[in-house]
DNA sequence: ATTACTAGTAGTCGAGTAT
DNA sequence: TATACTCGACTACTAGTAA
C-alpha cells in the first residue's frame, strides 16, 4: 500500500484536470475568485457533476486553485502555480502556431559528393566567415544528407527560416555565392551547422552539414549510414 | 457551411489526444511532414509506445492528422481540422491571458433600493444617451442586486473594464454624475445592462440593472430573489 | 440547493508479442 | 529496427445517495 506514488506535488497536470483549468480561466478565475457550482462546471465541461466535484478537489489539492467549496458553491481562484500552467500552455502554442519552429529535426542518408565541399570550404572568403559566424574552424569538406523522400519539404521550409547568411564573393572570375547556415547537432553528438549551398549540383534532397571535425571520421559513418539532424532556433 | 453534427467522427478531442496533438505540433507538424517513431512521440509525451501508436492511430481516424505508417516510423502531416483544433485552443487561451474576459457572470439578491432609480432614469439628459448608446429605451427605475459576499471584486473589476460610459450634466445647481454601463443578459433571459452610478448611496456590494423593461415584473422577482447577470463584451 | 463519498463500470494504458 | 494487436491491470468515469 505504500508504494510512494509521490502524493504531495506530482507536477504534471494530467490532461483531464488541465480542462477543468482551462474553463475555470475562461470562467475568469485567474483575475478573481469566481463563484461556481460543480453542476454548472460540469455542464461546459461535458462531465458529470460528480467528475467536475473530483477535478476540483484535485486542483485544489495540486495547488492549481485556491478554493472553498460552501453550500452556495465553489468559490475559485487559480494561484500563481495555475496560472503559469495556464501560461505556459498559451507560450508554447503562440511559438507553435507563430511557426517559429524551436527545433527542427530531419534524418538522411549519407551520399557521396563530388569532392566540391572540400574546394567551397577552404577557400578564405568563406572560412573566414564560417569562423566568425558560426562559432567553429570548419573541416575543410562537407557532408552530404540526402533526405528520406517524405522529408522533401525541410530543405524548401528551411529556405523560409532565419539563417546565418554567409556572404558570396568574386575571386578572379569565379562567382562565389551566398550560403545560408543553421547551427545543428548531428547524431545527437556534435556540433556543426546545416549548409544551403545556392549553387549545388545536387537536387533538393540533398543538403550539407559542416563541422569542425571530419564527420565521416568522427562519427564513424559510411555512404548509406543513418545521420540525424537537429537544427535549434535561438529565441 | 452548416452545422453538421458529424456522424462517425466524434468532432470533439480528447484530452490526452489534445496533448499528443499538441506535441506533434511542437515537432513542426503542423508546417510539414514529419517523420516520428512512435517511440520517441511516447518519449516527449511520456506514455508507452503502444499507447502513443494508438493515439496516432485515433488523431488520423479522427481527422486531425494524416499518417502514413511505416517501418521507418510514420510520416504525419497535421490537417486543416488539426490546425483548427490547435488555433482554436491558442486564441481561446489568449482571450484568457490577456484578461480581456469575453464574459464575466455573477449572481446577486435583490435588494429594495430607495426609489432614486426611477428618478435619474426618467432625466432627460441620462434618457436619451441610454437609448442611443445601449440600444433600447430604459423602464424608469432600477433593480437593485447585492452581490453575494465572495464576488465583492466584480464591482472592481467591472470598474477597470471598457465600459459604456453616459455622460453626467447638470440641471440647475443639481450635478447628474457620469455612469458606466455594460450590456448584460439577466437570468438568461431578459437584455439589459448594469448601471455602475457613481454616485450612489450604497456601499460597492450592490449594483444597479436597468434594462427596457420592468425587471420585477417581467422576470417574477422579489427582494431577496437570485438573479444572474451575464456580461458580454464585444470582442 | 449544494458538495462529495462509495461502489460499480467504462475506458485507458502498457507488457508481451506478432508482423 | 518499426507498427500495432491482445488482454490483464489500472484509472477515471458516472449513478446513487448522504450530509
Amino acid at each position: 500500500m505504500s508504494k510512494e506514488k509521490s502524493r504531495g506535488a506530482d507536477d504534471s497536470l494530467k490532461p483531464t484536470l488541465w480542462y477543468s483549468l482551462l474553463k475555470l480561466s475562461e470562467l475568469g478565475a485567474l483575475n478573481r475568485k469566481i463563484l461556481v457550482s460543480t453542476i454548472a462546471l460540469a455542464g461546459d465541461r461535458g462531465v458529470s457533476q460528480q467528475t467536475a466535484s473530483k477535478h476540483l478537489i484535485e486542483l485544489d489539492r495540486g495547488g492549481y486553485i485556491e478554493r472553498q467549496a460552501s453550500v452556495q458553491g465553489n468559490h475559485i481562484k487559480i494561484t500563481e502555480k495555475g496560472r503559469r500552467a495556464v501560461e505556459g500552455m498559451y507560450l508554447k502554442l503562440r511559438s507553435v502556431i507563430d511557426k517559429k519552429p524551436h527545433m527542427l529535426t530531419f534524418k538522411g542518408k549519407v551520399v557521396n559528393g563530388l569532392g566540391e565541399g572540400a574546394y567551397y570550404m577552404s577557400r578564405p572568403g568563406y572560412r573566414e566567415q564560417f569562423s566568425r559566424k558560426l562559432g567553429f574552424n570548419p573541416f575543410p569538406g562537407t557532408l552530404n544528407l540526402r533526405l528520406v523522400p517524405s522529408q522533401e519539404g525541410v530543405r524548401r521550409e528551411l529556405e523560409t527560416l532565419p539563417a546565418i547568411t554567409i556572404k558570396g564573393f568574386k575571386r578572379g572570375k569565379r562567382t562565389f555565392g551566398e550560403v545560408k547556415c543553421f547551427p545543428a547537432v548531428i547524431n545527437d553528438s556534435v556540433k556543426g551547422a546545416v549548409a544551403l549551398i545556392h549553387r549545388t549540383h545536387h537536387d533538393d534532397l540533398v543538403i550539407e552539414l559542416i563541422a569542425p571535425t571530419h564527420l565521416r571520421r568522427s562519427l564513424g559513418l559510411r555512404e548509406g549510414s543513418d545521420v540525424k539532424v537537429t537544427i535549434v532556433f535561438n529565441s
